[in-house]
DNA sequence: CGGGTTTTTGAACGCACTCAAGTGAAGTGG
DNA sequence: CCACTTCACTTGAGTGCGTTCAAAAACCCG
């Protein structure tokens, strides 16, 4: 394990050194945006930090559950065994992200979270953050958002049922680079934080149509490909496979 | 349309026939267990109801959110339009079921919902929701409680995704028959208030392929089935097959 | 450089889809 | 009461896509 810091409750709020009120993906994530005072107080409930290594392991399912996480940097996924047994990804996690969100009906965790590459998390503990919400109705406005987009994001992937592997694979890259967008960077260019296996586990297709479905992109100059670096050539055309607008499919 | 009575705010809460305290499905639903001063204030926050009947729609993808939903008695369904504009099924909803979770983010909600069958809801304004909540911080946690728990159902399905089409319909008739059994209803027989087609939008299916699933399940003598009347002779089988351990898969 | 992992590529199979026809029950109007 | 329509469901035949199995290539890290 790799604890900086021992996890205090709320009695001593020592605050950390990177604050919420600077944080780049502030917008983003669950501090308030208005209320200086507010904004103080959320440092101190959210101060304490955790860093992670590469497939390092932020919490495990079944694992009793305290702590919500907010990712600072870096990328992480969640992986629930299915029926069989078999990992399966629910969620790619960047900067500004919510963890653990499904974790509060059962008060343990319903998934394992790894970090996919150096990184580092905000701890926010979970009974502090039910007394914040009860002092700050706006806080509680936030985090009831934050639970409805979790939900609004799941249902969107629940419709990848009836896509073909092409339209699964368009529809993550250009979820990624909308997410890259909104957090400031590229959303042409990026880098694919995740293995090949873990977007088959994430789409539901096996690794060697991953790899097909690349090669195809980039054989029809949809995208370019280095190993993980990725860019978008013709966003339009990823769009229009997914509209099923165009009248070109993905040639094969 | 078919409302009984005006939409009331908070100032005017006059109570209605049927409260929460004496529902059937109060331990699913939202309201109180414990406090019985809450519990009646509860009521006057959910006490209107409104009457549905078959294919009436309840709500509209894009309307604007202002009430959150639970079903009194009856069956609805949740679609929302894939990026080619053909719906699909997102859930499917009984007793003390919540509806309208995935609204509170943008403030529209983000699916249609419509009655599968001649049902009632209780109409739950979300302003007063939140006032009660800040003043009941037990009624805050059963809330997110219930978020939670949507985003954990959503989970499940989500894990759909590489399973064969036994394997989803399995799982449907086996969540369908948990969830009457946690209602005091047979988990063993039940109706399916839903069409061949919805649960084909559900389960990513098309219609033919659910009709002979269920024929193949019929057929192996797991199932019993008589148009929308069906009865579960061999649970295990269903579950065994969900799981992957047992030996003999579907006849076929 | 070597050993292990990740990714790519190839060939054949099987499941669910599409297209097409047919059955059955419920509802309508003469 | 019976033709007719309509809708929901069932059944059949053929195809295509993603899988499985197998192997090679590229990459990473010691």
């Amino acid at each position: 394990m790799n604890e900086l810091m021992p996890h205090a409750g709320m009695l001593a709020p020592v605050p950390a050194p990177a604050s919420c009120t600077h944080c780049a993906a502030r917008s983003l994530c669950l501090p308030p945006a208005a209320d200086a005072r507010e904004a103080v107080r959320f440092d101190g409930l959210a101060g304490y930090k955790r860093r992670l290594e590469r497939d390092e392991v932020l919490f495990r399912k079944d694992q009793s559950f305290a702590m919500l996480y907010a990712v600072h940097f870096g990328h992480l996924k969640s992986t629930r065994p299915d029926h069989r047994g078999h990992p399966h990804v629910t969620a790619f996690h960047m900067a500004g992200d919510l963890m653990g969100l499904d974790a509060i009906y059962a008060g343990r965790h319903a998934c394992t979270t790894v970090a996919l590459e150096d990184s580092e998390v905000c701890e926010i503990p979970y009974a502090g953050l039910q007394q914040a919400m009860h002092d700050s109705p706006p806080l509680m406005e936030r985090f009831h958002c934050a639970l409805s987009r979790e939900i609004l994001r799941e249902q969107a992937v629940l419709m990848h049922a009836d896509l073909s592997g092409a339209e699964r694979l368009a529809s993550l890259l250009l979820d990624l680079s909308s997410r890259y967008a909104e957090r400031g960077y590229s959303e042409r260019r990026f880098r694919l934080r995740m293995s090949r296996a873990d977007m088959g586990d994430y789409l539901g297709l096996t690794i060697e149509s991953i790899s097909r479905l690349l090669g195809r992109f980039r054989d029809a100059g949809w995208i370019a490909l280095d190993k993980r670096e990725i860019e978008l050539l013709d966003q339009q055309r990823l769009r229009a496979l997914l509209a099923g607008t165009d009248g070109h499919a993905l040639p094969g």
